[in-house]
DNA sequence: CGGCCGTTGTTACCGGTTGTTACCTGGCGT
DNA sequence: ACGCCAGGTAACAACCGGTAACAACGGCCG
C-alpha cells in the first residue's frame, strides 16, 4: 500500500538529509530544500495516533510523506465529522495558519510518516522567497477548493454517486489517473468512509455490496479495485472520459 | 436592511478616500488603508448580478460592504451547489489566491456594494507589511474553518438541526450576538436556502413553518425573527449559552 | 497451534425523514 | 386585471437510517 501512494513524493527525502535534497514536490508545486530546513523533523504515527487535537496550539504544518491521516471536527453533543482524508503529497494542519489553536484534529489511519514543517519557518521564508509565499497561498485556497467539493457531495449527491466520486478521487489522487484494475487501498473503517460522505457505515457495506453484485468494483480486503472506470463515472453523475484525459473541462 | 447588516462594516469608508480612511475591519482584524491603495475600486451589484464566473480569470477578492453575496458551485450536470452566504465584512474570493481562474461563482442575492481589492496589490503589500500577509493567512485559514463547520452541518445533522443552526449562524453574524427579538434579514429564496444546506426548498419551508407554529420563530416576508434563542439553540443541537457569552467553548 | 473474544463488516427488515409531485395562495410588476 | 414567481401545503414515494443477527477477521493467551 506505502508504495502505491508513495507516488508522488518520491522524489523526496526528509528528516537526515539524503540525497536527493528536497522534501519533495507538495501539491502545487512547493518544492523545499531541506538545506534551508535543518530544524526539520519527520515523525511517525502508529494506526490511531494522533498528529494533533482540536484546541491544540499550532505551531506546524505536516506534509505526508507515507500512510494516511484523517481530519475531523466534532459536534457540540460528540459526533465526529471527517472533513478529509490526507494522502503522501498533502499538507495538513492548514485550517489554522495564522491561528492559535487548531480547530480540528488529525490522526493516523495507518502508519504513517509526517515531516514537521514549522510555520514560523516557512513564513519566515516566504517574506524572502516569494515562490515559497505563493505556493503558501495556492495550497490553502486548494484546500478550500477541495472543500467546496466536498460539500457539494454532501448536499447535491445521493449515496451511490458520493461513494463513485469517493473512490475515483481516491484513485486519482493514489495513482495519477483513474485506471480499470487499479488497487485502492481503503486503510479506513467503514464507519470512517460513512462519516466523511454523510452517511452511515451500513449504507456504506450496502452500497458498495451493490456495486460488487454489478461488476463495477471489486471489494477486496481493505481496499477495492476498480472493473469498470466508465460506469462507476456514470454512477458518480461524472461525464465518461475517452481516455487518460487530466479533468480539465473548463473552457469557458 | 442594509443598516442591520453594515454594523461590521461601520468604520469603512471606501472608494472616494473620506475618512475614516480605512476600509474597515474585515474579518480577523484586516485593517486597510486607503491611502495606500490608490487603485481600489468600489462596484455596486443589483440582485442577481454576478461577481465573478467559474472559470474566468481571477484578479481580485472582493470585501463587501453591504447586501449579501452567494458562492455556488456546479456539478457536471448542472445542479448549483451553494457554498456559502458572504455578508458585510467577508472577503469573497479566497478560494482563488495564488490561482489563474476562479472554480465557483459569486452572485449578488440582494442589491450590494463591494470593494475591489486587487491581488496583486495585496500580494505587494503583504511582502512589506507583515501585518497584511499575516491577516490574508488568518482570512484563508477562517475560509477553511468556516466550510468545515458547513461540512459537519451537511454530514451530520438533521433538516431542522440545519435550519437552527442557519438562523443562529446569521443573526450572530448580522448582530454580533443572537438576541432575543431580534430580526434576521433573509434575502434568499426558499430554494437558495435549501441548496446551502443541502436540502429541498419543500423541507426548508416545512421546517421554518414547524418551528414558527411551535413559536421559536416568527417567519416575516424576507427574513425571520427569532423568539426563543434557547429553544433554538437546543433545536440546533448546541448548548444553551446562559447570557452573552461569545463561543468561546473550548479549554483544552 | 487452536480456541476465545472483541472489532469490523455484511445483510435483512422495518420505519422515518426527506424528496417528489401537484396544486394553491399572495404579492409584484406589466 | 393579468401573468409570473416565490412561497406554502399536502399526499405519496423513495431513500436512507435504525436495529439486529450473523459472519469474518485479527489479536491474545493458554
Amino acid at each position: 500500500m506505502a508504495t502505491h501512494v508513495a507516488k508522488r513524493c518520491d522524489a523526496a527525502v526528509c528528516g537526515q538529509c539524503e540525497q536527493p535534497c528536497v522534501l519533495g514536490t507538495l501539491q502545487c508545486g512547493l518544492r523545499l530544500d531541506l538545506r534551508e530546513f535543518p530544524e526539520l523533523k519527520e515523525r511517525q504515527l502508529a494506526r490511531g495516533d494522533y498528529l494533533f487535537h482540536a484546541s491544540g496550539a499550532f505551531e506546524s504544518l505536516y506534509a505526508v510523506r507515507s500512510g494516511m491521516l484523517k481530519v475531523s471536527v466534532l459536534t457540540e453533543d460528540g459526533r465526529e465529522q471527517i472533513t478529509g482524508f490526507f494522502l503522501p503529497g498533502d499538507l495538513v494542519g492548514l485550517d489554522s495558519v495564522g491561528l492559535r489553536q487548531h480547530a480540528s484534529s488529525a490522526a493516523a489511519i495507518d502508519d504513517t510518516v509526517v515531516c514537521e514543517l514549522p510555520f514560523a519557518v516557512l513564513e519566515r521564508h516566504g517574506q524572502s522567497v516569494p515562490r515559497i509565499q505563493a505556493a503558501l497561498f495556492r495550497m490553502l485556497s486548494g484546500q478550500i477548493r477541495r472543500e467546496q467539493s466536498t460539500l457539494l457531495l454532501l448536499g447535491s449527491l445521493r449515496a451511490e454517486e458520493r461513494l463513485a466520486q469517493f473512490l475515483i478521487d481516491l484513485s486519482e489522487r493514489v495513482h495519477s489517473d483513474t485506471q480499470c484494475g487499479s488497487a485502492i487501498g481503503m486503510p479506513m473503517t467503514r464507519e470512517e468512509i460513512g462519516s466523511y460522505l454523510g452517511l452511515k457505515l451500513e449504507t456504506v457495506s450496502r452500497t458498495l455490496s451493490k456495486m460488487h453484485r454489478d461488476g463495477v468494483i471489486e471489494v477486496v480486503k481493505r481496499g477495492v479495485r476498480i472493473r469498470q472506470v466508465d460506469r462507476l463515472r456514470r454512477l458518480a453523475g461524472l461525464a465518461v472520459r475517452p481516455q487518460g484525459d487530466s479533468a480539465h473541462r473548463r473552457g469557458h
